[in-house]
DNA sequence: CAGTGGTCTAGACCACCTG
DNA sequence: AGGTGGTCTAGACCACTGC
């Protein structure tokens, strides 16, 4: 009986597994190559590629010409950072965080009286939007806040408890479309009053500021936001990719 | 007579070319279609997809499934900032940046003297490094202060004039391999005396630092650095693809 | 419905690294 | 020389969007 070949985005999740398990990588942290692969799994080289290629703008695995496939990073020196502040999705699983909304509040508003605006994005005054500010902390700690602004054109109310989650897996969930791409800019700036007071800090202190906006599949603008983060504790970690 | 083909990383090339002069985009930012693309570059499907699959990476284009293939941001809102401060190859060209050295020096010693030490990767403390220190300036207003330890093993000693310029784009050509990946951590710190008096702040002030491990294609550890940014100019920005 | 991008197959040849 | 990943072709079918 001939099963349903994998998806190259269940593939992917079949390798992380093998990888954290250590059940498909030799001693060295090499993978088997793509050959084998194919055969293991039973999909073509195309979606074994597909697969690694992820995998690899993750920055879990690199591949080197001629040699193979290895993976990255020594997890337990990983397992202690914020890998990858996305929010959603499996990349969070990796590593397993106790980021706890603390207080969240939100409010319905136009544009023109947001406190900032999209950073590569025109949007008329008028645009009316969903303001949600939320406090989190990690591991017990306080470690942000967060203001963002929803487009009310996409999401008309958000329910109080899905404050207290994941929005944008309740956004995806709603409209029916998936997250595409997020543009981050990420400064330092100084802290003010209420921020600094939930961090346990003073107003003037640094803060690691991130503004965010995320964008559907369709190219369409969700939502902006702005993160600040108390600068003792958060670390943003990414890998880059050269071509 | 035929033409020899174009490689995938040529037809990134002038596929950028074409969005930048605008003479591959209509009205609202629109690609042709993939299948157009392959007929007027003579590639097959495959390439173009490769291609679109890495400005897609980039953060220039984004895809949507059933629609097309769109152009992302308006130049005019990003030319003024540090898209992304990889130092090396096209992306730099992207955006004409005068980022210049003021002072640089080097010396020698062992990972047992180093400040600090690679984020994900153990080095026995004896191991040879070569210290490069560089003040540099954005437009004439000093900009980073960037501390950098490369691997003897790999380079043996960097010519006093390629200080002044890309030391990566040196070391390509010197060892013959390609940078492969990065990996960068971003936090927001307290300036010391040195870089404070640089910046013409104060110490204490806040300094966004970013740590980056450079890896070659080959995975071998290449170099690792700590920059220190004027929190005053310094913006990074990245865009992130959701899979 | 037609046209788009997304997935997939089954090959082929090339470029690179190691023994 | 043999095995690896990198590039490439020429198709096919599916899923989504818009009219």
């Amino acid at each position: 009986m001939p099963e349903k070949p994998l998806t190259i985005k269940e593939l992917v999740e079949q390798i992380t597994k093998g990888i954290q398990s250590k059940s498909l990588i030799d001693s060295n942290g090499k993978l088997p190559s793509e050959k084998e692969l194919m055969h293991s799994f039973s999909v073509s080289r195309y979606a074994v590629r597909q697969a690694l290629s992820q995998l690899g703008e993750r920055g879990t695995i690199y591949q080197t010409h001629g040699v193979g496939s290895f993976v990255r990073q020594d997890d337990s020196l990983q397992a202690s950072k914020l890998r990858n502040n996305i929010g959603l999705r499996d990349e969070l699983l990796d590593v397993q965080l106790d980021l706890e909304t603390v207080t969240a509040s939100q409010k319905g508003l136009t544009a023109a009286e947001a406190e900032f605006l999209p950073t590569n994005y025109q949007l008329a005054p008028e645009t009316p939007l969903i303001e949600v500010i939320r406090y989190r902390s990690l591991d017990g700690k306080p470690y942000q806040v967060e203001k963002s602004y929803y487009l009310k054109s996409l999401i008309q109310r958000i329910p109080e408890q899905e404050l207290f989650h994941s929005i944008f897996a309740y956004v995806e969930m709603s409209v029916g479309t998936k997250i595409g791409f997020i543009d981050k800019v990420i400064r330092c700036d100084l802290l003010e009053e209420k921020q600094a007071t939930f961090f346990g800090l003073d107003s003037g202190d640094p803060a690691l500021v991130e503004r965010d906006d995320t964008y559907l599949s369709s190219g369409k603008l969700l939502a902006f936001s702005k993160i600040c983060y108390d600068y003792r504790q958060a670390e943003l970690y990414l890998s880059k990719k050269i071509y």
